[in-house]
Parts: C-alpha cells; sequence; structure tokens
DNA sequence: ACATATAAATATCAAGTGATAGAAAATTAT
DNA sequence: ATAATTTTCTATCACTTGATATTTATATGT
C-alpha cells in the first residue's frame, strides 16, 4: 500500500491480483512453464509469511526463495497482498478438505440420538486430535505457522480462513460439547467452553517457545508429543464432566 | 538495524540505548522537563507497539502521538529497539508489583501442609482471576495489548518478560496444581495443565474476535465478562477434578 | 518460418524506514 | 550575566520496501 495513489495502474498486465487470478493459461491455451513459478511462488510465500509474518516478509525474499524474479510476483498475484490471500486460500482449501472426511464421519454420527457420554467425548477426540498433532509438529509444508501467523496479524485473511477452517471445527465443537453438557450448541456456555478448546490447541503453536521452556523440553517429539496428547485429552474431558463443582445443571 | 554499517556512532550522545537509559537528569543535577517527554515516548510506544506491532508502528508514529519530535525517541532509548525494551520493562515492572501481594499471600497460604482441594482451587482462582480481568477489560494502559504483541513477534523482549510475569504466573499455579493433583510441581502431568490454563486466560487477549465472533457478543462488558469468567472457572475447575478417568464423583 | 501470445528479467521509481548531524532553544550553574 | 549543559528541532542520509515500465527470452498456433 505504497504508491497505490501515484501509480495510475494504467495497463495491470495479467493477473487482477484476487484469489483466483492466474486463469489466462486455463484460456489461452498451454503455456504450462509458468504453473510451475505459480507454485513455487505460492510455496515461498507459505514459508516466509509464516516464518517472519506478513510484514517482514519481503518480496524479494520470497522471490528469491521461490527462485524466481522479483517481477514475478506482481505478475501472477498482483502483489504482495494478492499472494497472501492466494496462500491463506491454498492453506484453506488444503486443510478443509483434509478434514472433510473426518467431519462428515462426525456429523453423521451426531445424527444419532442416543449418544453415550463417553461416545462423545470420543468423538470430539477424533475431531480434535488430527488437528493439535497437526499443529505441535514441525510440518515441512509450514502451514500451520502461516495459519498461526493471520491470527496474530488480524489481517483481511482472518475471516477468510476462519470461516472457513476455524469456523467448521468450531461448530462440530460446539455441537459435541452441547451434546455433552445438554445445552443448546448456541449457548454462552458451550460456545466459551469450544472456543477454549480449539484455542487450547492452537496455543501448542503459539505459545511454543512458552510451553517448552516451562517443560524443559527441547521439542514435541515422538514419546513426549504423546504426552502431551494424553495429559491435554485428560484435561478436557474432565473440564466436561458432568457434574461440575457447585450443583449446576443436570440433564 | 538499518544502516548500522555505514554510520561510525562517532558521538552517541546521552542514551546508552539499554532500558535504563536516562539516568543523567539524575546524576547532572534537574531538567526535569525531559522526564515528561520520556514518559510521553514510553506512552505513546506502549500504546503503538501494542496496537500495531514491533514492525507496524513507526517511530515517526509513536513520535507523533507523543507529541515530540523524531529524534527525541533516539535521544532517550538511543532507538526504536531501546524503546521497545524500555516498554517492555516498564510494563513488567508495573505488572509485577501490581500482582506482587496477591502472589504473596497465596505462597504463604501454600505453606500450609492441610490444605482441601476447595481451598486450592480458591487460591488459584485469586491468582488467575486478576490476570484473566486485566486481559478481558480494554485497559486504558493497553500495556495487555502490548503484552499480547511480543509474545506473537518472538522477540528478544519475550525472555524479559516471561521470566518476570509469565514465569512467576505460570510457577505459582504449577505448584497449586500440584498440590491439587497430588504430583511433584516439576512433572509434565502438571505443567501441561498450567500452561493450558495459563494459556486459555491469555486467549481471552489474543484471540478476542475469534471468540466474541464465535459468541456473537460484541464486546466483553459486564454482564457477560462475568459470565465468560464464570464459565471459564467452572471448566478450569473441573478439569482439575480428582478422578480423572470415565466414572467419578463430585467432591 | 513467421507472427503472436506468454513468461521472465533488468533497471528503476516513489514512498517510507530508522537513524544522524548540526544548529537552535531552554535550563542550570557559576 | 555568562558559560556550560541539557533538551529539542530542521534537514537530511542511507537503505529497504512494494511496484512498474520496458525489454528480452520462450513457447504456441498458423
Amino acid at each position: 500500500m505504497r504508491n497505490r495513489n501515484t501509480a495510475p495502474r494504467k495497463s495491470r498486465p495479467p493477473a487482477s491480483g484476487a484469489g483466483k487470478a492466474r486463469r489466462r493459461c486455463l484460456i489461452g491455451g498451454g503455456y504450462a512453464r509458468g504453473e510451475h513459478t505459480r507454485r513455487r511462488l505460492l510455496e515461498a510465500g507459505i514459508e516466509l509469511f509464516g516464518e517472519l509474518g506478513y510484514e517482514r516478509a519481503s518480496t524479494r525474499a520470497i522471490a528469491h526463495r521461490a527462485g524466481v524474479s522479483l517481477p514475478a510476483l506482481q505478475y501472477y498475484f498482483g502483489g504482495k497482498e494478492g499472494l497472501h490471500r492466494a496462500c491463506a486460500q491454498y492453506i484453506t482449501e488444503d486443510v478443509r478438505t483434509r478434514l472433510a472426511p473426518a467431519t462428515q464421519r462426525v456429523r453423521e454420527a451426531l445424527d444419532r440420538r442416543d449418544l453415550a457420554r463417553s461416545e462423545l467425548l470420543e468423538l470430539l477426540r477424533a475431531v480434535v486430535e488430527p488437528f493439535l498433532e497437526g499443529l505441535a509438529t514441525e510440518r515441512p509444508e509450514s502451514w500451520a505457522l502461516f495459519f498461526a501467523r493471520i491470527q496474530g496479524e488480524q489481517g483481511v485473511a482472518l475471516d477468510a480462513i476462519f470461516q472457513q477452517i476455524g469456523g467448521r471445527l468450531l461448530t462440530l465443537v460446539m455441537e459435541i460439547i452441547g451434546r455433552v453438557l445438554g445445552r443448546p450448541a448456541e449457548s454462552p456456555e458451550v460456545a466459551i467452553r469450544a472456543v477454549m478448546i480449539v484455542g487450547q490447541i492452537t496455543l501448542v503453536r503459539r505459545a511454543r517457545p512458552i510451553i517448552l521452556r516451562a517443560l524443559g523440553w527441547p521439542d514435541f517429539d515422538g514419546e513426549r508429543l504423546t504426552t502431551l496428547k494424553e495429559v491435554m485429552w485428560q484435561a478436557i474431558a474432565c473440564s466436561l464432566s458432568p457434574a461440575p463443582g457447585p450443583a449446576r445443571e443436570s440433564v
């Protein structure tokens, strides 16, 4: 958003800058070579945006890591912001499809009226645990880093990603918790608990250095990851115990 | 860290840039006027660093909000980084002294050998709730924002603040939880639970927009803040219930 | 082979960054 | 008052950023 006013933006060669830029090579005919650099830019963007955040990741650094020249970024994504949007969309799509089968399975199971507490908790675990594992371990794709960044940066990409991933996950968790607690899924009690449970999971990524330091661990590897998952799950399951402290609700 | 090599740094007029700059006016004699601008810069720095983060908060913007000229920042804090450090230290000191009495009180109570579960939970609440309240409500001092920022930015200030505040809080929480669970305070089970509980609290700040959206709330005000605190506390207390297995009974 | 559309690179721009030099103003000490 | 010191301001530097115009290379269709 630097010289937006001075530049008359006379031609704006190919890309529109929005998410679904780069359609020419499909319309126009072939030219499959460009798809490669586009992909490289996308991956480099995810890496560097994740490592450094939106501001500190310069377009030059991204282009360099992608092994392409600087104008290629503008050419394919219309600018830095466009690339960021495209990265967010790419990740969103990827995670969404990866989570889809589990989501579907859980949703079908939820349609059954007669679910025991333990069954509901098992469903919750099935939803939450893959998510935790993806965040705790350093994926080479590093989308978890990217994902964690945009939450702290309050950018426009937050809306899209939240609706696509966080929203779905949260809705699902709220339904399960609502069933467990015997309250409507939209009630504040259920919503707060759901947010806190999902938030706890994301903490594994966001407060990673602090957690590791508090535990005196070098990393979440193998045995330790198992311990982490187990303890966190114990705490979550306990927090949904039927009779909380002072007599409150009884289904 | 821009033109560090070109500038010979011949004189470096007064401030050393580190945390404890600005000592001259005490040694040299008077010149009390400078203390005011120094204070203004500190407050403006906390505000803008908190609102925008370290990168996006430009020294010009900070100086402007402080109502002083740009070189004053270099003059008093040696540079942007020095100001950031000073802000962190200022906040740390403030929070630490504010939390000190409660900490002391809890630590004394912990020395008693015979504490019932409910008493321990009450202690935990006494430690955790003021912290939550400080983070949930928009303080005019806005140090909560600043505090939340530096966690996401992984800067050098994180170490200092963590040791001064987070570490103390965490140590205290670990001791209480260790007592509740009947395990050593250093065990991974206790540490993970402590980190998650404290982390949940910080989530109220860090994931504020997401939480508010999930709840359909405009803000954490009055009645809603009470609900939030109550539900979160219920969840925390339940998660520390004595028998973590499937079947358990209330105390 | 040719014309044409596409892709990539070089060189450069305007704006904004943190930092500094050096002079001017204000304050204190003598 | 005058000298010394401390504080503040104007102007500017060196550098980085995102973005572009223009040119060169590459691939495609006829």
